[in-house]
DNA sequence: ATTGCTTCCTGAGCGC
DNA sequence: TGCGCTCAGGAAGCAA
């Protein structure tokens, strides 16, 4: 379950494997995979200037004024090739490159996608998220005033990307376990300092996850093939017991599992 | 405006 | 061995 640190890890395993790489064709395996989202006829995707993440999604952009922009959601994967060989199982779709090495796009659960712009176009999925949660626009004075008023649980509207882009579920539990907030906790009645919390760990445990290369609990995996660590450091998603000695609880909120210590979290 | 539910999909794990 | 069930979850779409 890819998200922003996972994301990251592979952003930079992207950028030194594929920038100045020349694109020869995107195949599609899928369809529904990879989408055109501009009428003019493509005469080349050029070559890979600069590669970008904002949120979950990641940008690559070409000279030839073009934006190809992945979303992982949940088991989507790139996978950088110096041969065209050995295709994975999931393969969705492809990009070669004119050295003959190419960058899979494979995808057990199909939810992922290439959507293809021009630089000049707005994104409408782009322009609905939140500041980056590692932007310094992410500040406890902005989430102060975003929650001010709202009646979801925290969790809810940490895992709202309009709100905060780069959360998923993993991440928030570990946020909120280490900020001591519960996560069915109403927005509007967190105390001041609860929200700096959030603000703060969220700030902390992200880059601590790149610096372990994310976290794989099944299907991540970076652009070498590659798990990431970070599951080694959880300390409350997945697990039974809490390092206080208390029983972690699994509930279900908003359709998704939840966990969280009655002992340490309030 | 906000909220919360359903949908998309496949593979793993489980009980029988 | 194999069947059927449940679960995992990001975000869009929709209903209340």
């Amino acid at each position: 379950m890819p998200e922003l640190p996972e994301v990251q890890t592979v952003v930079k395993g992207l950028q030194a494997n594929i920038i100045g790489k020349k694109i020869t064709s995107i195949i599609e395996i899928r369809s529904g995979t990879v989408s055109q989202k501009f009428d003019s006829k493509i005469t080349g995707y050029g070559t890979i200037e600069k590669i970008t993440r904002i949120g979950k999604y990641i940008l690559i952009d070409t000279d030839v004024g073009l934006h190809l922009v992945v979303h992982l959601r949940m088991t989507g994967k790139l996978i950088f090739k110096q041969q065209d060989l050995h295709r994975p199982q999931h393969l969705r779709a492809l990009i070669e490159f004119y050295d003959n090495s190419v960058l899979y796009f494979d995808d057990t659960r199909t939810f992922g996608s290439i959507n293809i712009y021009r630089k000049t176009q707005k994104i409408p999925s782009i322009q609905m998220l939140g500041p980056d949660a590692l932007s310094n626009d992410f500040s406890s004075d902005y989430l102060w005033q975003v929650l001010e008023n709202r009646k979801a649980p925290i969790k809810n509207l940490l895992l709202d990307q309009s709100v905060v882009a780069g959360l998923g579920n993993i991440y928030v539990a570990e946020i909120l376990f280490r900020a001591q907030v519960l996560p069915q906790k109403k927005a509007r009645h967190l105390k001041h300092y609860e929200v700096k919390r959030i603000v703060a760990e969220t700030k902390k445990i992200l880059p601590e996850a790149i610096k372990h290369n994310g976290t794989t609990i099944s299907d991540y995996k970076n652009v070498d093939g590659k798990s990431g660590e970070f599951q080694n450091f959880l300390r409350i998603y997945g697990k039974q017991k809490c390092q206080c000695g208390e029983n972690i609880t699994k509930i279900k909120q908003a359709g998704r599992s939840t966990f969280y210590c009655s002992k340490c979290q309030k």
